[in-house]
DNA sequence: CTGAAGACCTGCCTGC
DNA sequence: TGCAGGCAGGTCTTCA
């Protein structure tokens, strides 16, 4: 389902009605995900939930001296709903907090998994150590996208998708970034000029932003917390169109595979 | 080191 | 209608 801006989309979505409240008890309706479901009663029982913050695609339950991080893989969900609330379908687990709130996790595929971190060094854990800057933070710049691609032979759009060069920005967002910035995405990452390099950097804010502005997008199975999908869907330029005319040319968009996963480009637009 | 491919798991859509 | 096949937004591991 996921990548930054609906992860961040759920955040925003969690903040509102979670902070602030005491975490009465957790239960885990199965043993695993994609990993084993660390005991989570055990760890957070009884403390109170400051915030909920982001890094990359990972949600940050801050509970004080301990955090739960949770990926939501492909197709995991976060729901507000009241504790009696009946379980919904592939409901995996379900944290109570006081006044009868009980947030749900569901998770179709369980590529979602989840882990118990201190506050203190969370940063160390192996899943944080090796992330690149957030795309929408100061950290994120065309010096250090030219810094990234100046030793990178692979296509383009593999260099912008690994986390390692920037943070959050998936298949969808990666397809649509490099239309805007009018690059082909096979082209390797090396051999980028200096201009072209600020142009996919302004395209990765933009379209981030915008994306998160529209409340993501909702393709297959991405729903806000509160059940409302996102529309962001509507506003895709390549992405899942190929055959369609591109919107600026009128040529046909064409689908390409690229390790494994499916890109969508302009053969005219982007060079 | 880099990069490509496979694996994880289920649901949904297409086409025969 | 039924079923096989292909496809799906992310990451991690393995292999060349």
């Amino acid at each position: 389902m996921p990548e930054l801006p609906e992860v961040e989309v759920v955040r925003r979505g969690l903040q509102g009605p979670l902070a602030g409240l005491g975490l009465r008890r957790v239960e885990r309706l199965r043993a695993d995900l994609r990993y084993p479901l660390p005991d989570m009663d055990a760890a957070l029982a009884g403390r109170r939930l400051a915030a909920v913050r982001r890094r990359a695609k990972y949600l940050l339950f801050d509970f004080g001296e301990t955090w739960l991080a949770w990926h939501l893989g492909m197709t995991g969900q976060f729901h507000v709903l009241p504790a009696v609330a009946p379980a919904g379908p592939h409901e995996h687990v379900r944290l109570l907090f006081e006044g009868g709130v009980s947030l749900r996790y569901r998770d179709a595929r369980r590529f979602g998994y989840a882990g118990i971190l201190p506050a203190r060094g969370w940063t160390e854990h192996p899943w944080f150590a090796g992330l690149g800057p957030e795309p929408l933070e100061p950290g994120f710049s065309p010096a250090t996208l030219e810094r990234a691609f100046a030793s990178r032979r692979a296509p383009v759009k593999q260099a912008l998708m690994d986390a390692r060069v920037v943070v959050g920005v998936g298949n969808i967002y990666a397809c649509e970034a490099l239309f805007r910035a009018r690059i082909h995405p096979a082209r390797p990452a090396c051999r980028i000029g200096r201009a072209r390099i600020g142009r996919l950097h302004a395209a990765v804010v933009a379209v981030l932003s915008e994306a998160i502005e529209a409340g993501g997008s909702s393709i297959s199975d991405f729903l806000r917390a509160d059940g409302r999908p996102g529309y962001f869907a509507h506003a895709f330029r390549v992405y899942g169109r190929a055959g369609a005319p591109c919107v600026d040319c009128g040529r046909l968009i064409r689908r390409i595979v690229q390790a494994g996963r499916a890109t969508f480009y302009c053969p005219h637009c982007q060079r």
